[in-house]
DNA sequence: TGATAGATCGGCT
DNA sequence: GCCGATCTATCAG
């Protein structure tokens, strides 16, 4: 697993869809797959890496397969999986999940009764699954946050688009989801 | 040292 | 559809 997250996160983004991501938490699993994703690295300028190291992106520039996870307008986390060569500063963002397991306490952390609005935003997919900067730096191949391949997504049903949220290199086709997934975080 | 914009979300109009 | 929440990093002065 490793050689393949050690690629660009331009390939790996779209190589992840349909792997899934397992939380252990007070001796419960949440399980849920990944079905959207966004590519960042060193040269593009809406990464946090463009600008090089900091004591924020240090994992960035890492080993591949370990948690970059980041706080975000006062109040929310977003979850990355470190890709690429050593020192080279690129990730995947983990935009959506669809939940498989532990749902019900998926929304208890949410707050939220709704299946479609549990993990269908980068910032929601962590509450759910109660991931902070306690988990800054994991390594993904360990509980309590685990990624593990599955089989791969058909090319016909990936859908490749521009990322969302950004102001700099909104040009990029850097964003992959899967085709007709219900927990897409935009329509 | 201060201002501001940000890989967002939810509540209100 | 717009706005507020409120931490962090970066840029200007």
């Amino acid at each position: 697993m490793r050689e393949l997250l050690e690629q660009d996160a331009e390939v790996v983004a779209p190589l992840i869809l349909g792997w899934k991501l397992e939380r252990e938490i007070n001796g419960q699993k949440l399980v849920g797959k990944i079905v959207e994703t966004e590519a960042y690295d060193f040269r593009d300028a809406a990464s946090h890496s463009f600008r090089g190291e900091t004591p924020r992106t240090k994992v960035m520039f890492g080993p591949a397969g370990f948690a970059y996870v980041y706080f975000t307008y006062g109040m929310h986390y977003c979850f990355n999986v470190v890709t690429g060569q050593k020192d080279e500063g690129s990730a995947v963002l983990i935009r959506a999940l669809e939940p498989l397991k532990g749902i019900e306490a998926m929304r208890a952390n949410r707050g939220q009764d709704n299946l479609l609005n549990l993990t269908n935003g980068p910032a929601k997919l962590c509450q759910a699954l109660v991931i902070g900067k306690n988990m800054y730096g994991h390594d993904l191949r360990q509980a309590p946050l685990k990624l593990t391949m599955a089989e791969n997504v058909p090319y016909k049903q990936v859908v490749r688009a521009t990322r969302i949220g950004i102001t700099n290199d909104t040009h990029r086709l850097w964003r992959f989801y899967i085709k007709n997934n219900k927990f897409i975080s935009k329509a």
